[in-house]
DNA sequence: GTCTATATCGGGATAGAC
DNA sequence: GTCTATCCCGATATAGAC
């Protein structure tokens, strides 16, 4: 299976990949608009007559690259849900593995914050659905260790509110951090991803404590 | 003072009012480079030319609405850190002011969710500058209640990571908050504003409960 | 499948009248 | 300060040879 389709497709899957490869770079660098197929073509070493002789259009292009990125990502997370681990072990797992996969492909943070940026109206059926399985994803995790009586009662919308989106941030803000921290004046080192994940994990931890679930339940609202 | 340079300047800060109003509707709905100035000049009942006259290119409009919008937002969280209330009343007011001004001026979150994507690229020193400052807002809030023994230890940097950004997801989402509560079978009143600020805050209080702050820092990291 | 033109058009920016 | 008309480049998309 190493070699299939040699004739003639060989090439084909080779450059087609090329392309998506490319596209996805570009798209993440400048967004959808403001990326070219000149620049796509040229980043694939390629023309751009092939870019659509492969995918119909920009547009079209854009679409199969949310799709990949998205699915991808929602594998990962999906295969922590199902493993035999412990609920709390899961949603640690969930953190980590979110920000070292968002980490090993860069391309998904800038991409999933132009998107909603953008208020969704990229996105088409399939991809929705593909998104909103991360949001399920995590919602199991946590309606397991509810039954299970291991989580005090955390609304699982609002945890992956702040649970994933501070991830999807700080992996975008990688290629700035050394500029921030030298305008703020602190040291790099405490965006460092390991610190990153112990907060993110010690803050659910302690939203989903059983014991304190009661006495915080009466928070204030100024 | 109610109307200064009334000869023939008048009907120009009017102009140059609406056009900049027209530029952060049209900016936070496109982003830069899908927004077209013949789209704002519409949006402001103008020409384009009127906009070339006031400001110089679209860029440099679009810096001006990047430096108003931030401006904004730190005076408001500014405001609250140098108020007389107890730290942690501050961080709360941080949170429910952040949501409450950020649902006033709804185009806020969008264009800070596209500069983050854009890795910064387009902000200038001094719109850098303004931007840190919320950083600097919280960090103060925190470094007043842990010099006071109200908080324990945690590093204000990813406390701010994890508390600003879900807000600005969370806001920019407004618009889409239907559709996919559709999609994912879930009541929308579950990510009401008030039960989203409750949320935080709890997940805040929690975090720099001063008593759990030795049991919890040796977290896992899985 | 891959390439080199080329058609076509939208949008940033300016000229110049009033 | 405000307008109309226009320049002109860059970018999507296609035609058609190899």
């Amino acid at each position: 299976m190493s070699a299939r389709r040699r004739t003639a497709a060989a090439s084909s899957l080779g450059s087609r990949e090329r392309i998506l490869a490319a596209a996805t770079a570009e798209f993440a660098l400048r967004g959808f608009e403001a990326a070219t197929v000149d620049r796509i073509a040229a980043r694939a070493r390629l023309n751009k007559a092939m870019i659509y002789y492969h995918f119909h259009s920009k547009r079209v292009l854009y679409t199969r690259v949310l799709r990949d990125i998205f699915t991808l990502m929602g594998d990962r997370l999906a295969a922590i849900a199902s493993s035999d681990a412990a609920p709390a072990d899961k949603l640690a797992r969930f953190v980590s593995t979110f920000v070292i996969e968002g980490q090993a492909h860069a391309y998904v943070a800038p991409i999933m914050l132009r998107e909603i940026a953008e208020g969704g109206r990229r996105l088409d059926e399939e991809t929705y659905t593909v998104m909103v399985r991360v949001v399920r994803t995590m919602s199991d995790i946590i309606a397991e260790g509810s039954a299970a009586g291991q989580f005090g009662q955390v609304d699982p919308i609002l945890l992956y509110l702040t649970t994933v989106w501070p991830i999807v941030v700080y992996l975008a803000t990688t290629p700035i951090r050394g500029a921030i921290a030298r305008v703020s004046h602190f040291d790099v080192r405490r965006l460092d991803a390991g610190r990153f994940i112990r907060h993110l994990q010690m803050l659910n931890r302690r939203a989903l404590a059983p014991t304190a679930a009661a006495a915080g339940a009466t928070g204030e609202m100024s």
